[in-house]
This record gives C-alpha cells, sequence and structure tokens, in this order.
DNA sequence: TGTTTTCCATACGCTACCGTATGCATTCCA
DNA sequence: TGGAATGCATACGGTAGCGTATGGAAAACA
C-alpha cells in the first residue's frame, strides 16, 4: 500500500533508532499460528495471513517450515505436549483435596481467563473431523485427561467403573458447555454452571 | 476431460433410453448441500464442488440462488425448522412417562443411526463461532431445547432451578461426548453412556 | 406452431492461496 | 575484512474458488 519503493526499514517497529531484526523463528511463527487458529480455525491458517500477521512475507515461513503442513503438525505437536503438562499439574493433588480440584478443574476449563484456551481447544477437535492426525492427538489428549481425573474420582472413595464415567461426564460436559449458547437460558448462567459442577462431582 | 464436443447427453443417467430432466430445484440444492456440510464442514461447502455433486454446473447454481450466502442462510433455515419440530417431537409426553422421554432423548443423539444428524449439528456449531447468522441461529435452537426439556424435567417434580441446570447438563453432554474420542477409555463406551445418562436423569 | 420462460453450459475476469526460484542484506566467522 | 551462512523479499507459475455474461436447449404456453 503506502510501500515507498527506497525501502526503509522491515518491520517497522513504532521506535526509530532501534533496527528491529527480530529475526523470527519456528517459535514465534508457532505462537502466532494458534492464535490464529483459536481465531479463525485451521481453515484460517493461511501462510500469507500468518506471514502478514507476523510482518514478513512468506519467503520467511518457507525458510522456518518445509511446507504448510509442517505447521499444523508443529502445532498440534505442541498442543498435545502443552495440555498434558496442564492436566497433570491441575490433578496433582495432597489425599484428602481431590473434590476442590475437581471442581477447581472443571471451573479452569469454564473461566472467561481461559477463552482463548477454550477456542483452541474448539477449533483443533474441529480440526480433528477431518483430518486424521489432528485426531490421534484428540484422542491422546483426551484419554490422558480422562485418566488423569479418573484417580481423583477414584480417590474420592468411588467405584472404578463410576470414577470412569463421572470422568467422562466432566470432560463431556466442559467442552458441550462451551459449544452451547444458554446466556439468555436463564437470569443467572454462573449459578447453573456451579450446580452442574455439583451434579458432576457428586457432592 | 473426455468431453465430446458434441455434447452427447447432459447429466449422465445410467440407464440410457430415460432422458433424466431432473430439474433441480432449491430443496435439491440445500439437501446435497447439508450432506457435504455433514461432511467437510462448512469451509468445504464451494459452489463448483456441489454442483459436481448434484451432476450440473455452478450455471445451475447462480440460476436458483443469489449467491452462497444464499445457500448458506437457507441451509440454517431449514436445520433450524427441522431441529424445531425435532424436539417438539421428541418432548412431547403422556404425563408419567418423563424420565422414559429424557433418556429416550439423550440416546437419540448419541446413537449412531444418528451419526449424520450429530455430524451437521458439530458443524453448524463450529460455523456459529466465526458467523454471527450461524451463532443467532444456534442459539434460538439451544434456548428452544432447553426449555423443552425443562419442562420434562420440571413434570418429574424437580425444583426450577434443578429442571433447569439439568436441561443445560443434558444438552451439554450430549454435544461434549460426540465432540471426544474416548472409545479406548473402556473396554464398553456403552455402559458409560448408560451411566451417565442415569447421572443426568437423576434416577 | 411460434414465442416465452425455465434451467443449465460455457467462457471469462478476478482474487486468494500454495509452493518454488532467486536475489539481497545482514550476521557470523575465520 | 572477505567469504559463507542465515533470514527474508520478490517474482513467478499454478490451482481453486466466486460471481457474471451470454447462449442454447427443453418445456410451457398461447
Amino acid at each position: 500500500m503506502e510501500n515507498n519503493s527506497v525501502k526503509p526499514s522491515p518491520r517497522s517497529s513504532a521506535t526509530k533508532n532501534k533496527p528491529p531484526r527480530v529475526q523470527l523463528d519456528r517459535n514465534n511463527w508457532i505462537e502466532t499460528a494458534i492464535d490464529v487458529l483459536a481465531r479463525d480455525g485451521v481453515a484460517g491458517l493461511r501462510v500469507e495471513v500468518l506471514a502478514k500477521r507476523c510482518g514478513v512475507t512468506k519467503g520467511s515461513f518457507y525458510w522456518h517450515f518445509r511446507d504448510r503442513q509442517d505447521l499444523l503438525s508443529a502445532i498440534l505437536a505442541r498442543w498435545q505436549e502443552g495440555r498434558i503438562r496442564d492436566i497433570e499439574k491441575v490433578t496433582t493433588v495432597t489425599p484428602g483435596m481431590e473434590q476442590e480440584r475437581l471442581h477447581y478443574a472443571i471451573n479452569v476449563y469454564g473461566a472467561n481467563r481461559n477463552r482463548k484456551g477454550m477456542q483452541i481447544e474448539l477449533a483443533i477437535r474441529d480440526w480433528a473431523r477431518h483430518d486424521p492426525l489432528a485426531a490421534e492427538v484428540v484422542e491422546s489428549v483426551d484419554l490422558y485427561r480422562l485418566e488423569c481425573t479418573r484417580r481423583l474420582f477414584a480417590a474420592t472413595g468411588m467405584a472404578d467403573e463410576e470414577a470412569k464415567s463421572r470422568s467422562l461426564l466432566l470432560y463431556a460436559c466442559v467442552f458441550g458447555l462451551s459449544l452451547m449458547h444458554y446466556n439468555r437460558f436463564d437470569a443467572n448462567p454462573e449459578s447453573l454452571k456451579q450446580r452442574i459442577a455439583s451434579y458432576i462431582v457428586s457432592d
């Protein structure tokens, strides 16, 4: 648009005397890509769109990645690691505090401050409906999470089958709620969510 | 490709002596489009792809529809009507059978024979994450469904707040389960689902 | 039977992408 | 300090998709 052909300074960085020379690496690309994924889904993850958002051209992209699929695979791998580290942290608990921990886990997913995380989650799950690799990653994350919360339920003295079904109920409900538009169903949606959490944890 | 310029017979229809002359109308287009939507999501809903699947060219499409958005709006309208008629049928019940009806509703969504319906549901919900019109339709369907099952819960003698929260729990869980990949979590996933249904209906 | 309407094919211009090739500037390093 | 490696820009060919324009065949109608 307003490109004077004198080529003044690439990736104009507000401040003037600092020649930015930011030098993107794979990490920067992946993080920006996950941002775009959260907002526009995997269909919106276009190489040239991403490049513009990074302030460079796709020449840079193809330096760091073999092709678009290379980026997509990297995104999945990073998400998988992150979710597994996260669920381990959330479900690690001192004995006796299992129910509180379960409530905490439920609230974390539903919290507004975690909105972006849920957007990523939904985008990847939709992605998994068409892509075998994404499906595989989602399945492994699901199994890991289900097992972690199953242990929490079991630690509260629940029979194994009940612990399993409640663990599944927990995640189904958390993801399902984030798919629905129920703000006008009740004057106080938060109170509904708290009730639901109680049904799930069974207290 | 193998198009002899003699223009032998449009929309070759296996049988020879029947000049097909099928004459597509808006309805045919919409139904085919919903098929594609279920399989490939709204991103896969391309005019020329659809035309090929209908055995015509896009010249026909732009006869029946103003543009692509015209088709998309028609799909949403049809889905909305269908879901509202459906939920009314499912939740109409003779007094005293409310719990059975709730179990039936849960099982209908999870049933394998309804797989396509759930694929459409998920595709439209993902669509709604980026499109205001789709979001509006999903919200109205959600509110209608939530109210219908709320009435069922209330008819079993439940307090109003509990009926509301269980109604929300029901749908969240149904949609959430269809998002997850838990077949390898337990040797008998069906049994898990039945347990979960019991938690929801509270019997 | 001639005319109008309906429904579709074909051809076109345009944009958004992907991936490659190549060149240029900066940085690293001997 | 000069040459190699790094990181990116630019230009190019190719595909897919949208929407338009136009023509033509079949059907409906008069």
